[in-house]
DNA sequence: GCCGTTTTCGGCCCGACTGTTTTCAGTCG
């Protein structure tokens, strides 16, 4: 049930905003996913002219560092300050500059000439590799991009790849199947939210423990480490019986297709909704070994057994080995082959580590962190005290959207929340639709009514046992015109306790107007929180640009703190930016945006957002009691 | 090609599974 009213939500704001794509996408010349792109193109091509291992790797981790940078890499660049992104060195730095000096990089330029251009696209294909690729273009003598893949699919009907040297009958069903779902975009590169990976994990954890010989199933990979989508749904089976769990789970009903079927450690499928479900199975004495590998990330993995190496360790999802029998670890050499371990905590301190937070294993410099006992106390959901967004059903007439749920219902499910304080914050009434004079008085109105609610159901006797929270405060969420103003009057704000600003509109503007627009929205005393600051729509559209500088500084500076959006397919502030303005001392509030009751508890997605970007207690304003709130926000 | 509170040279994670192979390369996690 609140997986459908989400989604119905979804839907109704994606059509709104599906028009605004296109306007978003000009105006830069090369985005992060493109430059990604390039660098993952050059470790293909280096892979298939067999050059040294190392370095094609270093060009994949690049290629994966700029997917997840904080910033615009261009902007970085303007800055001098690409060598602080991990993986990019000199080297790979002064292609990049090259590339936005001049659009192009001469010597990639004459790396891809050695390429048949289709290779590049017959690696979208799932279970080719740039081999794979290579050969393809070349025995079957496909070498433009255009129709590449329609006269690849012609060839494998025909029976053409086949006959190529080292391939057969199955590896040609193999690649039509690869086809067939590249076609059908049921890649694993096509990610879901966070939020609906986590109900398609739950039905199938459910599933496996109704097994006698499932003792435990946890959801690990990006799952865990809640990463605002998910690429596949990794999860871990504990159990005694391998096999027979084995083939408990082949009989889910779900199941569309098995990828992969070992005998007693994996199992990849994919699902009719076209979902790939990657299972590992494990023995309850090495389940921790197993929780840390799949857990991830792949960075954090490479790091830590990098840093294991170093004291002669060697890691995997089995335990710890010696790398040699060396004495610097007795307990190791005196018989046992492989140290195994239970759980996780065990593993990380046989390392010399604190247990590291799932949430901050992306290989940044979580290891370092741990290593020094210096890992920030990472805000929990159990220690947020209210919510300060939410849309009811009171109709003030907004240009976006209302809420669905009374504000009595919401006060009741606050208090079954544990919360001190709830802040209504619905949007203004439409500018375009009202005289200053029924703004004024709409919003008058929804005062007193919120306060009448309060105290009527405060006294309802069907409501007695339930603790209401202790404050109601009135707010709204309030559009920043594309000029910088807001859309109510100072009379109106002096009628609330604190405000919302969000951008909604024309996010196409550039950096430097946008950054202005944003500061002069704030400036107003009343306003005292920036909404969901990037406006991005996770799987939809990119965020417009901000000067994050100084926007953080002006925060900083006049009492301003900023939103995570809790909302699932916005979950902005994103993690990323949250690291940055915890580093800057920029106080952040968690807000759910609920436009129903139901919806109030997807705040502790935005707990989880804080936590990857190391947001601790002291970060968060709705982590503290009303009184030491209200100092800073009324 | 990247990287460094014991290194600016000499290291670089480790394993499952598949198909086509008589012994393993390729792909993926
Ligand atoms: N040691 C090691 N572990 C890996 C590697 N690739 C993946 N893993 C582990 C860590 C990952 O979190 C976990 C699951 O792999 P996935 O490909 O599903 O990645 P993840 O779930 O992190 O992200 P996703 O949202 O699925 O793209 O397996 C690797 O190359 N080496
Ligand atoms: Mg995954
Ligand atoms: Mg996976
Ligand atoms: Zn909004």
């Amino acid at each position: 049930m609140l997986f459908n009213s989400l989604i119905i939500h979804l839907d109704c704001r994606m059509s709104q905003s599906r028009c605004k794509i296109r306007q978003m996408e000009k105006n830069k010349s090369f985005s992060n996913q493109e430059i990604a792109k390039i660098l993952e193109k050059v470790a293909a091509a280096y892979e298939i002219l067999d050059k040294d291992r190392f370095r094609i790797a270093a060009y994949e981790r690049a290629s994966v560092s700029i997917q997840h940078a904080t910033s615009e890499v261009k902007d970085i660049w303007d800055d001098d300050k690409l060598d602080d992104i991990p993986g990019i060195g000199k080297s790979i730095a002064s292609y990049l500059d090259e590339l936005f000096r001049t659009g192009k990089v001469r010597h990639f330029e004459e790396l891809f000439k050695k390429i048949p251009p289709s290779v590049f696209i017959f690696l979208d294909i799932p279970g080719v590799g740039p081999k794979t690729a290579y050969t393809l273009a070349e025995k079957l003598n496909i070498r433009e991009e255009k129709n590449a893949i329609a006269r690849l699919k012609t060839a494998a009907q025909k029976g053409k790849i086949e006959e190529i040297e080292n391939f057969g009958e199955k590896s040609e069903l193999d690649i039509l199947n690869g086809i067939s779902v590249l076609e059908k975009g049921e890649l694993k590169t096509k990610r879901m939210l966070l939020f609906y990976a986590d109900a398609l994990a739950d039905e199938i954890i459910d599933y496996l423990k109704k097994s006698n010989e499932v003792i435990r199933a946890d959801p690990l990979g990006s799952l865990r480490r809640k990463v605002a989508t998910v690429g596949d749904i990794d999860i871990s089976v504990c159990t005694n019986n391998p096999q027979k769990a084995i083939e408990y789970f082949l009989n889910y009903k779900k199941i569309k297709e098995v990828i992969s079927r070992g005998e007693e450690s994996l199992v990849r499928v994919v699902l009719f909704s076209g979902q790939q479900v990657d299972l590992r199975f494990s023995t309850p004495e090495k389940y921790g070994s197993m929780l840390q590998y799949f857990t991830g990330s792949k960075q954090h993995n490479i790091l830590l057994r990098e840093f294991a190496l170093k004291k002669d360790l060697s890691l995997s999802e089995y335990g710890i080995k010696t790398v040699k029998n060396l004495k610097t670890c007795p307990e190791l050499v005196e018989g046992l082959k492989i140290k195994n371990f239970k759980d996780e905590e065990n593993f990380y301190n046989f390392l010399g580590l604190e247990w590291i937070p799932p949430e901050l294993r992306e290989g940044t410099e979580e290891i370092k962190t741990s290593l020094n006992g210096k890992l920030p106390k990472l805000i929990e959901l159990k220690e947020i005290k209210g919510d300060l967004h939410l849309h009811s059903n009171f109709n003030l007439e907004p240009s976006h959207d209302l809420g669905q749920s009374s504000v009595g219902e919401m006060l009741i499910q606050a208090g079954s929340l544990n919360y001190e304080y709830l802040g209504f914050s619905e949007h203004n009434p439409s500018v375009s639709n009202h005289s200053e004079r029924e703004i004024y008085d709409l919003i008058m109105r929804k005062k007193e009514f919120i306060e009448q609610e309060y105290y009527s159901t405060k006294n309802k006797d069907y409501e007695r046992g339930i603790k209401l929270p202790k404050q109601v405060l009135n707010s709204l969420e309030i559009d920043i015109k594309p000029n910088g103003n807001l859309a109510v009057d100072e009379k109106c704000l002096n009628i609330l306790d604190y405000a919302i600003a969000s951008v909604h509109s024309s996010f196409n503007q550039k950096r430097e107007k946008m950054t202005d627009r944003v500061l002069k929205g704030l400036s107003h005393p009343k306003i005292k929180i920036l909404g969901h600051p990037t406006g991005r729509l996770l799987l939809e559209r990119e965020g417009y640009e901000l000067d994050w500088d100084k926007i953080f500084d002006f925060c900083l500076k006049n009492n301003k703190f900023l939103e995570i959006n809790s909302w699932p397919n916005r979950l902005d502030l994103p993690d990323t930016k949250v690291k940055e303005a915890v580093k800057y001392g920029v106080k952040l509030v968690i807000n759910s945006d609920s436009h129903h009751v139901n919806q109030m508890a997807y705040l502790q997605y935005g707990v989880s957002v804080a936590r990857r970007g190391w947001a601790e207690k002291k970060d968060i304003i709705n982590s503290l009691s009303f009184e030491g709130l209200s100092d800073i926000l009324l």
